[in-house]
Parts: structure tokens; C-alpha cells; sequence
DNA sequence: GAGGGCTTGTGAAATCATTCACAAACTATC
DNA sequence: GATAGTTTGTGAATGATTTCACAAGCCCTC
């Protein structure tokens, strides 16, 4: 298959979101063009985006909203679910353990990890925060698949380095720290303080501002 | 000035965190080379995003960390402060109102709000959690420039409205929502599912992962 | 089953972003 | 102050993404 550039598959996460609002309303179809006004972008684009992995629509008529919500699941590997273990129960940590977004979506959460003593053994809704130490075993056994790292930045290279020789092959990095990860482990960051200084740069250049 | 690109700003904002690094590490200048090394870009690259504001280097030398620090906190706009009011003192508005990352990069909480009897009162760190009905109020006082949304998705598009119309010139928002705000509005959102789900597409086509 | 009215799927064109490649400019040394 | 060794700043080239535009396909009505 042809690479697929991280906007398209950004944005197919985005048209799913609205098939399923749609869903809910009880609508049955939907064309490109609709779909497109709820995601802020155009016709041609939802149908390209969609193009890179078949055919899921009946000319003249538009898609089926319960098929091409099935659809998308699938292309974004969501038909399964995904195990996730959260490393670093802190204010960040405990709140993305007890989000409820999170299961809604199939991704569960196996295990919560720190290395304080006055955070292990915390509950959290119904996981229990437990020792650093044990992370090799639990992915030895549970075998999540995605990390999301909730530690200070100077502690993140070395737990990853920890979860990825054990097996984890994605990161979901939460530090503001630049990390590496090996080949064949994809890795992403949320950082707020860059979300913020791009805020800053737009209320510095209102002249340019893409809104 | 030329439209830039988001991801020029988000490289600039990454060079700066390295740079500030570097000046604690007493290095005196340094080369787009080098500083495109830590950011995992090209020095063609650094180059490029920096000559979009201006010239700030010697050639044959590279550039003055201090110096340049100080024109990309003045190109992003950090050469001031701003004012922040976060909306939603649940778990994810209680651990960002609580984050030093923020004032530690001149982003200043000035207000925590909630609607909830039960969490109006609460103490997070200095700031005390006030009635959502104050706001109005308190952004023509205060002039927060900056609104952080951290409500569930059903209630957060109503609250940009009253913010943006309040005042408020830039919205980061964590709800799962599609907002829409007024023109000469800044917006940003964090949407975790979504990155959850480019997390998953990558684990589902593992032939063409980007890393 | 022919025709009108839509909407998809997709090459081609246009736009946007990154990389290349090199002249110009600086430092250091002799 | 000439020369060697760097590194910047930037047009031009390449590559990637988005938009355009239209033939092909489907539904519905007559
Ligand atoms: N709080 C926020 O709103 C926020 C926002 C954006 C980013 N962040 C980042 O997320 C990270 C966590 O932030 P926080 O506010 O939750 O901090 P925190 O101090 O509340 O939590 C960090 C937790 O990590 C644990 N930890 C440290 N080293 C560890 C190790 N080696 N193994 C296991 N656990 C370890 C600590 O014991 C602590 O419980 C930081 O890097 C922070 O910069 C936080
Ligand atoms: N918790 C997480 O890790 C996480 C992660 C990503 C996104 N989010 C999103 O962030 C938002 C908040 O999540 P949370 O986990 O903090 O939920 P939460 O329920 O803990 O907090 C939400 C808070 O918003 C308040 N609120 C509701 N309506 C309001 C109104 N009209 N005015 C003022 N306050 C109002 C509630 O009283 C509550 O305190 C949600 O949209 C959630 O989907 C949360």
C-alpha cells in the first residue's frame, strides 16, 4: 500500500467521530460534501482520504453511515482492541487512567505504573497504581501494546527505552521531552507548552492567523 | 508577512526548548546542524523556518544561543506574559490548573471555573476554583487572552461562544467536539482519542509506519 | 428502459512544504 | 591581507498534499 500522510489518517478519525453522531440521529446515509461540513474541510477531500483504501460509496447516493463507520474502524485498526499500560500515576497520569474515552474506544487500560511508594497501591476507578518494578512482567504477560508516558521528562527516555525492549511497539508521549524510540515502535507526543506557544503565535500575528 | 506554516511554529517552539538546554549547558553558539540533530530535521530546515522572520545567524559561525532564544521567544510571542482561564475544574482542568509547565513559560492562570456546587471553593495549588456565572465578569477584569477547555464535549461549544464574546482571543480545547469560533479567534484542540487511533492505525499497518 | 439529477472515484493541476546546492560572509591562522 | 575552513541565507528543484474537474455509476420517475 501507498504511504498515507499522518493528515489522512488524522482525519479519518475525525469523519468516524461524526459517523457516529450521525448514527445516533438516525441518519442512514451521508455524502461527502455533508460530511465534509462537519469536519471543516471539502468534498474532494473526504473522498480522496477515503479513496487511499477502496471504494466505500454508491454514486448518486453517498455512503451508508453504519457501513462506512465499520469501514473506517477497520482502516484505523479499530475493530479489535488495544491494551494500554500508563506509566507515571501523577495529576496527568491518574486523570488519562480514569478517562472513560479511553475503554469507550477499545483501548483498555491494564496497568498503572509508578515508582513513588506513596502512589502505589492508589486506586484508581478500578485499577490499582503499581510498582515500576514490575512493568517487564506485567508486558511479559499482559502484552499491551501502547505506553503512555506520564513521568517528568527526565525520566521518559529511560522508561521507554525499558517498555519497548519489553515489547511495547507504541508510545504515547505525554513529557516535554524529546524521545527516541526503535525502529518498527511508532511514537507521538502531546505537548502542551507547544499548543500554547502556537496560540501565542497567533495572538502575536493576528494579521496571518490561519482560523 | 508570508502565511506560515503550523509546522514551521512548531518547530520553532521545539528549537527553542533544546536551545534553552544548550544555554544551560554554557554553550555560547551553535550550529543549525546541531540544533537540527536534536529535533530530528534537516539544518536545511532550521535555516528555512528561521528566515521566514528574519536573519539571525553569522556565517561561519552559526548562531548566539542566547541571542537566538530571545528572537524566537519574540517571534512565538514569549516576550510577554499572557493570561489564562481554564473552564472545567474536572480531573483534566484540576491537573492542567496544577501544572508548572505553564507559568514556568509565561502562560499565568488567572481564573478555574466550574459549574459544579461541589468543586466551586476548591483550592488547586494558589488558585481557587470560582462559578462558571463569574466569568463574564471576570474576563472583562481580568482580560485573559487565552481560554483552556476542559468541560465535556456537550458543553464546551457554548462556552467558547460566552468566552469569545467575553473577550477571549484563543480557545486550546481537550472536549471531543468540532467548535467553531469567531473569526479573528485562535483555536487549538487536544483530541486524545484521535491520537489513541493514529497509535492504532500505525500498530495495523505496520509495513508503512512513519517512524 | 430512457433521461434527469446526484454523487462517487480519480487522474491532472495547483498549491504548499521540504530538501538541495551554492554564493556570500564570517573566523582564524599564517 | 591572503588563504583555508566553516556556516548561513536563499533561489531552484523536488516531493507531498490538496483542490479541481469530469467521466462513470446509481437512483428515481415517467
Ligand atoms: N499536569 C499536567 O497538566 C501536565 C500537562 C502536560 C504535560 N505534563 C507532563 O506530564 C508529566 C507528568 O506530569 P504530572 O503533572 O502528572 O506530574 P506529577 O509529578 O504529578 O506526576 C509524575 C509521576 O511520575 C512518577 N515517576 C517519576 N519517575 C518515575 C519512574 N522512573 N517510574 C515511574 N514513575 C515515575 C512520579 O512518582 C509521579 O507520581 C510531566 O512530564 C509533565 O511535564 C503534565
Ligand atoms: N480525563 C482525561 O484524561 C481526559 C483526556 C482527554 C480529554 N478529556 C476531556 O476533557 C473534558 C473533561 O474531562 P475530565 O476527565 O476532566 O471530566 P470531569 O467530569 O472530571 O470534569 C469536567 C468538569 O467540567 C465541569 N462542567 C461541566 N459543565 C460545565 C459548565 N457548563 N461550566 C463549567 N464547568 C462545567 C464539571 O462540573 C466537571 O467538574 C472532557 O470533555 C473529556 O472528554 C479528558
Amino acid at each position: 500500500m501507498k504511504h498515507i500522510a499522518e493528515s489522512t489518517v488524522r482525519r479519518l478519525s475525525l469523519y468516524l467521530r461524526f459517523l457516529e453522531e450521525f448514527e445516533t440521529q438516525g441518519q442512514a446515509t451521508i455524502s461527502s460534501g455533508e460530511l465534509a461540513l462537519s469536519g471543516g474541510t471539502t468534498s474532494a477531500q473526504v473522498r480522496k482520504d477515503l479513496s487511499f483504501f477502496g471504494s466505500f460509496g454508491k454514486r448518486g447516493l453517498g455512503y451508508g453511515v453504519r457501513d462506512l463507520i465499520g469501514s473506517i474502524r477497520e482502516i484505523l485498526g479499530l475493530h479489535r482492541s488495544w491494551s494500554v499500560v500508563i506509566i507515571g500515576a501523577g495529576k496527568i497520569g491518574a486523570a488519562l487512567a480514569q478517562y472513560r474515552g479511553f475503554t469507550q474506544r477499545g483501548f483498555n487500560v491494564v496497568g498503572v505504573y509508578d515508582k513513588d511508594p506513596s502512589r502505589i497501591g492508589v486506586t484508581l476507578d478500578d485499577i490499582t497504581v503499581r510498582a515500576d518494578a514490575e512493568l517487564e512482567r506485567d508486558i511479559q504477560r499482559l502484552k499491551p501494546q501502547i505506553a503512555v508516558l506520564c513521568v517528568p521528562g527526565d525520566a521518559a527516555q529511560a522508561l521507554v527505552d525499558r517498555v519497548t525492549k519489553a515489547g511495547v511497539k507504541a508510545v504515547l508521549n505525554f513529557a516535554p521531552a524529546q524521545i527516541h524510540v526503535p525502529k518498527g515502535v511508532t511514537l507521538r507526543a502531546v505537548n502542551m507548552a507547544t499548543e500554547l506557544e502556537i496560540l501565542a503565535f497567533g495572538l502575536s500575528h493576528p494579521e496571518e492567523r490561519a482560523s
